[in-house]
DNA sequence: GTTTAGGATTCG
């Protein structure tokens, strides 16, 4: 720090280090103007590799010839092991820990150049060793000739000037006579047995080994160092070889193994999306479920590597085809509420096979109808099956008009069920409105447990009325008693929630009929229901799924009440964070803007089944026992 | 104001 003379403290804050504390201290005016002159003023003085003495705090550059990516040491820190080499051909292993992964270099490969500022030097075992000291802070540089001299750091702060561009591009150059350039990304059709290599490869799947784990993300591009190859014969029951080659990441950190995360920017990341993009993915898609089908008749031993799994299997004729990811060890975006013990089966295979037949399958949501919530929620009659609309709201007031009398009669009002109240809107023509309000043994109860009969008012009166109290029902005067309705209107009204019933299977009943119901405190709409005569209807989410495994393509058709978005179809349209749960869900299962292999597994269970419209016979699946996963809720 | 790791293939 001294050979940095009066602008050592001052850099340390440029390195975004602790002691900022001490400028903060000083006037702001003053920092600004300081800071203002001092970055030009600014040197560092970088020591060759062949000039280190021990006991000496260094800035040095170098080539990274060795590393082990950042991993959680014994103690309290993260621990980088890095060996560089200069121009003077020297090398020096460093030894880089700190509580903050961020914080140490972020090197991908070997050959990458880096910047260490305040790196102790020391000896070990007669050896020059380096070793972060108090405020140190490192610059990394992609080590291709040409490519942009863009510094990767964790530093908010931190100096970089034209002679930095020099250094990184001398060390480049010196570089590409010098080292042996770091061999081109091996794609996995090229990985032979028995060889150690990175592998630049997407997160497409993982399995949980255990809680403690360092939590990666799917769809993430990682770089798995000194990943290991090995050939592994399987004997299969009919006596049959399957050769599979293995990718083992061992323990320890042995080699540099390890895992890193690269950043999107990164140009190898860059060049495998292309790859990924460019490829025929209807071609690779039914090449790698050919294989799956022997992975579901033969007992595979299962490659993890830190629970990831990536393999390669080799048929016996030794042709070899690829799968990148073993499907049953992904987390799946739906999960089975039952038939787990079922094989699951490849589309192409159902769409061949008679009908009715039950099948657990494993697909991805290619697209789904319709498109808008309020469309997909329909009321079913769990009596004759016949769906219908929802009553939309602007309709509403109209069927509640022409279904109401003109005029309440007062002969109806005051009995022993209700006691009645009549209001005369002062507007709209003298229009009366009568609510009853039903007793409970005779007394009336508490506003927020009394249901109120109410005729003549419109769909914001009762709205307004069925947040208080605590349930309405809609009713007109007849011959001798209040009626219900027709049933294109509700015929309870609870909260936000309107109770609609089934046309064709309900046989209305008298108003009176609720006297039965009295004794219990809660109107329970299908309590209500039964004593009116009335078949309720259920509100369901109806939707038509287009399912891709890869092999086949089916569409399946979901009604689902709760069970299996989790979110109460009756309450959706007047709850507006089930509304976004629901998008939430499904933007998860068809992610917009990205391609179908970045979608995540369904799994799901289906059925199938004949309809006759007609003299056509048409097969159909529906989804059954199949539930969003909890994690993804 | 310490320790960690201190490059050197696995693991049965």
């Amino acid at each position: 720090m001294s050979r940095d003379g009066k602008c050592g403290i001052f850099l340390k804050t440029l390195e975004d280090y602790k002691s900022a504390v001490y400028v903060y201290t000083k006037p702001l005016r003053d920092f600004s103007t300081e800071s203002m002159s001092l970055i030009p003023a600014t040197h560092y003085i970088y020591t060759p590799l062949n000039q280190l003495k021990g006991g000496t705090i260094v800035n040095v550059y170098g080539v990274v010839k060795f590393f082990k990516p950042p991993y959680l040491s014994k103690g309290t820190d993260y621990c980088s092991v890095v060996t560089i080499v200069d121009q003077t051909n020297v090398k020096l292993t460093c030894l880089l820990f700190s509580g903050n992964y961020e914080a140490l270099p972020k090197i991908y490969k070997i050959g990458d150049i880096v910047r260490f500022h305040r790196l102790k030097i020391q000896e070990y075992k007669k050896e020059t060793q380096g070793i972060t000291s108090s405020g140190f802070a490192s610059l990394t540089f992609e080590g291709t000739l040409g490519a942009p001299v863009i510094p990767r750091t964790s530093s908010k702060y931190f100096n970089f000037s034209t002679k930095d561009h020099k250094m990184v591009e001398a060390l480049r150059v010196w570089a590409s006579s010098h080292l042996s350039p770091s061999s081109a990304l091996l794609k996995l059709c090229d990985v032979q047995p028995m060889q150690y290599f990175d592998l630049t490869c997407q997160l497409l799947g993982k399995a949980e080994v255990d809680g403690a784990s360092f939590l990666l993300k799917i769809g993430s591009f990682l770089r798995i160092y000194s990943l290991h190859t090995k050939l592994q014969s399987v004997h299969s029951e009919s006596q049959a070889t399957l050769l599979c080659l293995e990718f083992h990441l061992h323990g320890g950190t042995s080699y540099g193994r390890g895992i890193t995360v690269l950043p999107e920017s990164n140009s190898d990341v860059d060049q495998l999306k292309k790859a990924l993009e460019s490829a025929d993915l209807t071609s690779q898609h039914s090449d790698r479920f050919c294989q799956s089908e022997h992975e579901d008749s033969f007992p595979t031993p299962s490659t993890m590597v830190n629970g990831i799994d990536l393999r390669r299997s080799y048929s016996g004729s030794g042709s070899v085809s690829l799968y990148e990811v073993e499907r049953c060890q992904q987390l799946s975006a739906t999960i089975l509420t039952d038939h787990q013990y079922l094989e699951k089966t490849p589309l192409c295979a159902i769409l061949k096979q008679k009908t009715p037949k039950q099948y657990r399958i494993r697909a991805k949501l290619r697209s789904y109808k319709p498109k808008s919530l309020y469309q997909s929620v329909k009321l079913h009659c769990p009596k004759c099956h016949s769906l219908q609309e929802v009553p939309q709201e602007g309709n509403l007031d109209i069927i509640l008009k022409e279904n109401a009398t003109k005029t309440p009669d007062t002969k109806l009002h005051n009995t022993l069920l209700y006691d009645s109240k009549i209001w005369t809107t002062e507007e709209q023509g003298g229009r009366k409105v009568a609510v009853h309000f039903v007793k409970h043994n005779g007394i009336l109860p508490l506003s927020n447990e009394c249901l109120i009969l109410i005729e003549g008012g419109t769909l914001s009166e009762i709205y307004k009325l069925a947040n208080k109290f605590h349930s309405v029902i809609p009713v007109k005067s007849g011959q001798e008693d209040l009626e219900l309705l027709d049933l294109s209107a509700p015929f309870l009204i609870q909260g936000k929630i309107l109770h609609y019933g089934c046309k064709q299977c309900s046989s209305l009943r008298s108003i009176q009929n609720l006297n039965s119901l009295v004794d219990k405190i809660s109107w329970i709409p299908s309590s209500v229901a039964e004593v009116l005569g009335i078949v309720p209807l259920q509100y369901v989410f109806v939707m038509t799924f287009t399912l891709d495994d890869g092999t086949g393509v089916l569409e399946a058709y979901l009604m689902d009440t709760d069970k299996f978005f989790q979110i109460p179809a009756s309450e959706i349209l007047a709850d507006d964070d089930f509304q976004r749960s629901m998008e939430m869900i499904m933007d998860m299962f068809c992610p917009p803007g990205r391609k179908i292999d970045a979608y995540p597994w369904l799994e799901c269970f289906l059925k199938s089944y004949n309809v006759t419209n007609g003299t056509e016979q048409q097969v159909c699946y529906q989804i059954f026992d199949t539930t969003v996963g909890e994690d993804v809720i």
